[in-house]
DNA sequence: TGATACATGTAAGGGGTTACATGATTTC
DNA sequence: GAAATCATGTAACCCCTTACATGTATCA
C-alpha cells in the first residue's frame, strides 16, 4: 500500500524520497505514514517495476536529489487502484483493548489512571484534528483554489479521524464511569 | 504483542498452539488476531525466554498435542505488561482512508459504490457484535457465573467496537451525502 | 558549538503472510 | 468419496523499524 501512497503523491509535486516524508506527515499521517528508510527502498522497488522514473539532480549548497516522476504505466495502476473496491475490512490491531481484555487481574486505581492516560492522548489527538489538521487544508486552499475538490476529500478523511476520536472519547468515559460504580 | 495476547490466553484455559489460535478468533479477534503458523513460531519462542514450558501428550485417534503452560516468569512478565501504561497511541494504517485521500480523481459513481460498500461491510460488522459477540460473552457467564469480572472487561473491549463501527457509519452516510450534493 | 535541515542510502532483525508438508478421524 | 476438524510445524518472502553511515549549510 506505501506503493500507492507514494505514486498518489507523487502527482500532488512532492517528488524526492526526502519531500514524499514531509509531505506524508503532514497529510496522510494520522491514516498512513512510512520511515525515510522504507520509502527509499520502495521507491528504488518502483522504478524496478517501471512505474516510475528518476533522475538525480545536482544542487548548490545542498546534496544532490533523486527527482521521482510517474510513468505513464506508473500512473495506470494508480487510477486502477482507485477504482478497484475491496470486499473486506482489514483486521486491526488495537494493543490497548487487547490489554483492556485482560484487566480483570488488575486493581482499579491502575485501570482508571491507564484510562485516563489514553482520554488525554485522545483528546489531545482530537484537539490537533480540529486545529492543525483544519488549518494545513485551510491554507493550500488558500495558496491554491483549484485544488477545492481535493481539498474537498482532504476533509473527508480529517472528518472521519474526529468522528473517530469522539467516539473513543464517549467510550473511555463510559467505561470509567462503569468501573468507578461496578469495581 | 502477539506474545501477551498468548501469555494471556494462556491464563485462560487454552493451552495448545491450536486451541490458542480457537479461542483467539472467538474474542480478541476484532483488535487482535494471527495466524497459526506465527503463533507455533510465537510459542517456541517464548519456551525460549522462558516464558512457558511445553510437554508433548499423546492422543488415541488425534494427533500429538503440545501443551504449553506459563512459568512464574511468564505471569510475571505479562502481569508487569498489565500494569505499564504506554504513552502514545499506536500510529493507524487505514487503506480505505488512503484511498479516499486521492478520489478527487475519482467518478462520482465510482466513489459512491466504493463507499456504499463500505457502509454494508461496516453495517455487518456491527451486527455482528450487537448478536455473535454478545451472545458469546452471555453464554460464557451462563456456563462460568464466577467468570462475571472477566465478562466485565470483554464487554468493554465489545463495546468499543460498537461505538467505533456506530461512528464510522455516521462518518460514511455523512461523506456520501456530501458527494451527492456536491459533485 | 551544537542542533536542525537537507539528502540518500544500507544492514540487521522483527513480525507477519502464504505456501508447503503430513496424516488420521469425522461429518456430509 | 470429499471436505472439514484436529494438530504441528518449516520455508520463503514481504514490509517495517532501528541503527548505522556520510556530509554540508544554516540557525540559535
Amino acid at each position: 500500500m506505501l506503493k500507492y501512497a507514494l505514486l498518489g503523491l507523487l502527482q500532488y509535486g512532492a517528488s524526492t524520497g526526502y519531500e514524499l516524508k514531509q509531505f506524508m506527515d503532514t497529510s496522510t499521517a494520522n491514516f498512513w505514514h512510512a520511515k525515510l528508510s522504507q520509502i527509499y527502498v520502495t521507491l528504488k522497488a518502483l522504478e524496478q517495476e517501471g512505474l516510475v522514473t528518476s533522475d538525480v539532480q545536482e544542487q548548490e549548497k545542498r546534496p544532490d536529489r533523486r527527482v521521482y516522476s510517474l510513468t505513464a504505466q506508473g500512473t495506470q495502476e494508480f487510477d486502477q487502484w482507485l477504482q478497484t473496491s475491496s470486499a473486506e475490512l482489514p483486521q486491526l490491531k488495537e494493543p490497548f483493548l487487547l490489554k483492556l481484555f485482560f484487566c480483570a487481574r488488575l486493581d482499579k486505581q491502575s485501570l482508571l489512571a491507564q484510562l485516563k492516560l489514553q482520554r488525554e492522548l485522545h483528546q489531545k489527538l482530537l484537539h490537533g484534528y480540529q486545529t492543525q489538521t483544519r488549518a494545513i487544508i485551510a491554507n493550500v486552499l488558500q495558496n491554491a483554489p483549484e485544488m477545492e475538490r481535493d481539498a474537498l476529500f482532504w476533509g473527508f478523511t480529517l472528518r472521519s479521524g474526529e468522528l473517530a476520536e469522539e467516539a473513543t472519547l464517549r467510550w473511555l468515559d463510559e467505561t470509567m464511569e462503569t468501573i468507578q460504580k461496578e469495581l
